[in-house]
Order: C-alpha cells, then structure tokens, then sequence
DNA sequence: CATCAACCCTGAGAGC
DNA sequence: TGCTCTCAGGGTTGAT
C-alpha cells in the first residue's frame, strides 16, 4: 500500500525516468483514456477526455499521498490509494485493471492501474481544491519538535490514529507508523496530548528516520502490487507479529487501533 | 471533538 | 485440486 516513500519512489522516476521508463517531464498528452469512469473524481468523463489533449507536462511533485502533476493549464492528481500503481511504457496492450491512460504524442503513456478501484483522479485548475485539508509534509523544516509538539496537544488522541489522519500530518500510512512508534518506545494508544516535548521530539525524530529509510530503499514491496522496493527487509515491528523485538527480544504484539492492523512492542513501548 | 463501523474493492492465503 | 471464507487497508461518511 503506497505510502510516502513509495509515492516518491514514483514520483521520482516520473520526473528523472525509472522503473522502466523514461522521464514524462515535457511531454506533451495527445489523447487519454478512461476504462473505469469511477477511477475519476472530477470533472466528469467527457470533459475530463477533453480538456486534456494537447497539455504538456511542466512540472511532477508529491504532496502528503498525492501524486501532483502540474500541466500547462490544468493538474492532474492521482491518489493510489490500497492497490494503485503507475506505468510509464511505449504502447502495447493494456493490462487487468487498468483504469485510466494517458497518451503522449510521442508515443509512450502513462498507465494508473489499480486492482481494488480505490484509487482516485482529478483534473482540476487549482491543485489547492484537493490538497487544501492537508496537514504539513513530514520533512517541512517549519515543522519544528515545538509546532508538532503544540499540534499534539491541541487534539486528544490515540497517537497511531493521530498520526493517520491526514489532516494533521501528511503521507503516513500503517506500516511507517508503525515502524515510527516502535523506533521512538511509544505505544499506538498513548494519548496525544499527554506526550512531553521531548517525546514527541523524539517521536517527531522517529518518523522522519523511517521515512528516508523508506525512501533511500525506494520504498517497501509488502503485496503483490508494488514492487522494487527494498524497505520490508528492515520492518523492526510492521507485520513481525510473534517474533522477536528487535531491540529486546519480546514477542512482538498485534492489536486492531482505529480498523487497522497494528504492531509493537509490549516492552519497549509501554503505556 | 473523539470514536466506531460501514463502505468501497479484489487478490491472496488459510482451511477444508 | 478446487472451493469457500476471511483478511488486508486509505479515506469518506454517518452514527454515537
């Protein structure tokens, strides 16, 4: 499932070329097309096919989830959601789940599949419509341990939900939580408000520590969708359930916070 | 505001 | 082998 750093694992390879193809920076969209409507947020079909003929693409960036490529007159978003996945080829027959394609003039396209169909795009003028409600990027240097430490207190939380939401910090999905809550000694169901400074400096230190190792390892391969990441190789509590803590050899537990699988260390991370 | 559950989906893995 | 069942999870929505 497609978290920060696998968004910008793809994100990169969009702008600099990877993972198969090459960079769609400049390229100019000849015709698009769209195999399962519901895949499209907004506009609808019809004018979704025809506004996007003959926009180039200037610029290919990561906001929270959100992959944001910014055309000439519009933006295109993408959110991958569970199941999504881009592909950057020349042409050919399209593959099972398939949803939408956009066709460049110089004959490569950009393919987002997406097994489950709960990935979602957007063509709109104002890239702002849609990222409004997100919180700040993880790695934003104004996100200082003083400001995360204020946005901690202000909500009264489980921290593991907490940290989901979207609206109050932007990229994080279930494995990196994890990973950053075991790294930092904090338990999923510790209150918000009642963490210290300095452990939410830490934990603050925790999260961005697991995120460049997800993005220096090109993000992690957990399922049968996304692939070439390396990071599953270092999960330290993320899907070990009844195996050793890496750091003190407990068996590592799993419980369900907020609808979601969740890992940790009954004795490095107690309440 | 916080919490919880349902919903949207399909493929994988378990159990039989 | 092949069937059925359960589980996985990001985000939205509605109820408590």
């Amino acid at each position: 499932m497609p978290e920060l750093p696998e968004v910008e694992t793809i994100v990169r390879a969009l702008r600099v070329g990877g993972r198969g193809g090459p960079s769609i920076l400049k390229k100019q969209v000849q015709s698009a097309e769209l195999t399962w409507p519901r895949t499209l947020a907004e506009p609808d079909g019809g004018q979704f096919l025809a506004r996007l003929p003959g926009q180039q693409v200037m610029d290919i960036n990561r906001r929270g989830k959100f992959i944001v490529i910014r055309l000439d007159r519009d933006t295109l978003l993408i959110h991958l959601r569970m199941s999504g996945n881009l592909r950057v080829e020349p042409g050919g027959m399209l593959q099972p789940h398939d949803r939408l394609t956009v066709n460049f003039s110089d004959g490569w396209r950009l393919v987002f599949n997406d097994a489950r169909k709960f990935g979602r795009a957007w063509l709109v003028a104002d890239a702002q419509q849609v990222l409004a409600g997100l919180g700040p990027e993880p790695f934003d240097p104004a996100l200082t341990a003083g400001v995360f430490h204020r946005r901690l207190q202000e909500r009264r939380r489980q921290i593991k939900p907490l940290l989901l939401d979207q609206s109050f910090l932007a990229g994080m999905g279930n494995i990196y939580t994890d990973e950053a809550l075991h790294l930092a000694k904090i338990h999923p169901l510790q209150n918000s408000a009642d963490l210290t400074l300095e452990r939410a400096d830490r934990l603050l230190g925790a999260l961005r520590v697991v995120l460049q190792q997800g993005i220096n390892t090109n993000g992690a391969s957990i399922d049968w969708v996304y692939r070439g990441g390396e990071f599953q190789n270092n999960f330290r509590a993320y899907g070990r359930a009844g195996q050793a803590c890496p750091e003190c050899g407990t068996t590592i537990a799993r419980i369900v916070v907020g609808q979601r699988g969740t890992h940790y260390c009954p004795q490095c991370q107690g309440l």
